[in-house]
DNA sequence: CCTTGTCCCGACCGATCGTTCGGTTACTCT
DNA sequence: AGAGTAACCGAACGATCGGTCGGGACAAGG
């Protein structure tokens, strides 16, 4: 069974465009004749391929999810002491951030101006939440720094992550870049910034 | 020389208004008819005041942009050794965030999509680079881990620091909560997030 | 009383928004 | 060749966009 090679568009490959355009120029600030102009197609000819705008922020983000709830369900994140659960997900994390750069730099991005963004941000939330109580669970072992409020520390640590997608620039052809960044975030964030004293 | 009381809205107020609406809505997905409902005055009463939608924001991110640049003249900045004066930075930066929270949330948002917006996120960057400055002074003087590289780190911890904007909400009346973040912060930055080994 | 200026309003402007529609092109299959 | 259909287009829709305009309400000063 081959796909078949097309020279149109597909609803994914239409997609893909749309999602480097609404992170220039932010999901509201897009409009579907600036998505015609990127695509090269007529304005009428989007609606082909998908029923409209909000359907492709809903592609894009649920792409963002699925990769990050996957993450969760891998071997690394379910066994082991709790720390090295959350420092695997925290590597996992980065790393699929990276593959999926730019669908998840849109979900970070949404406000919840419509049912589509105000359901993105809750499952992200849940996201949020469970790597959450896997530090809970990293500081009742007593491998996490007592004095820090969990709670804090986690939204730190997403922030930090999470930054990525507002300055980083992948290579193409560099793995090993994307997997020395996510070991960098992970010493960075577990170890600190200072030699130590 | 006393400012006499009004019960009618002045460019300040009415941009504190504004710049809640642009953070809940995000800017472009912002109306003027939003600002009006919110404000409680008409549309057109608005241009009474200021120019426009985009004078809103200029006025807005200004004053964000003041805030953060005024850091880095105070004496907490400029003596010392390199490593102290990051660590000051960082408190103070985390601090100012707090005090000019939706001002600060607005900058951090911009797209760059109106002159406006383009000047902002060149200030910003500049800012980002004093303090990238700071850090690399810090690495030479011997007092940051060798093994990270410094462009990385800065972006780290201004993403941990910017990260405050999308969760933190303050209480009123809670400067010790406030200086606290601003410790808890510049600790878990400089030195990590797991128990001593 | 009348003027002056501040503050505000409803009505309206041209432009642009996301979306729809009727119809044409171009490829596939028989 | 002819039928069927996927892909595409220009034109137009009602709604909403940021912004303008002429004028009314109201307080202060004469």
């Amino acid at each position: 069974m081959t796909t078949a090679k097309r020279d149109t568009y597909t609803p994914e490959t239409l997609l893909s465009v749309a999602v480097r355009v609404f992170n220039e120029r932010g999901y509201d600030g897009t409009s579907m004749e600036h998505l015609s102009k990127a695509a090269g197609i007529s304005k009428s000819s989007i609606y082909h391929h998908v029923s409209g705008k909000e359907e492709l922020l809903r592609r894009a983000v649920s792409r963002a999810l699925d990769g990050l709830f996957a993450i969760l369900d891998e071997p690394g994140a379910g066994r082991g002491r709790a720390v090295e659960r959350v420092e695997y997900v925290t590597r996992r994390t980065v790393e699929v951030l990276i593959a999926e750069l730019p669908y998840v730099t849109l979900l970070l991005r949404v406000r919840g101006n419509t049912g589509t963004e105000r359901w993105a941000m809750e499952r992200r939330r849940e996201f949020d939440h469970r790597v959450s109580e896997l530090l809970r669970a990293a500081a009742d072992e007593g491998d996490l720094r007592a004095d820090v409020d969990i709670r804090l520390a986690t939204r730190l640590l997403f922030g930090m992550i999470n930054s990525l997608v507002e300055w980083y620039r992948p290579h193409p052809d560099a793995t090993a870049e994307r997997e020395q960044l996510a070991e960098t975030v992970a010493h960075l964030a577990f170890d600190g910034l200072r030699t130590a004293r």
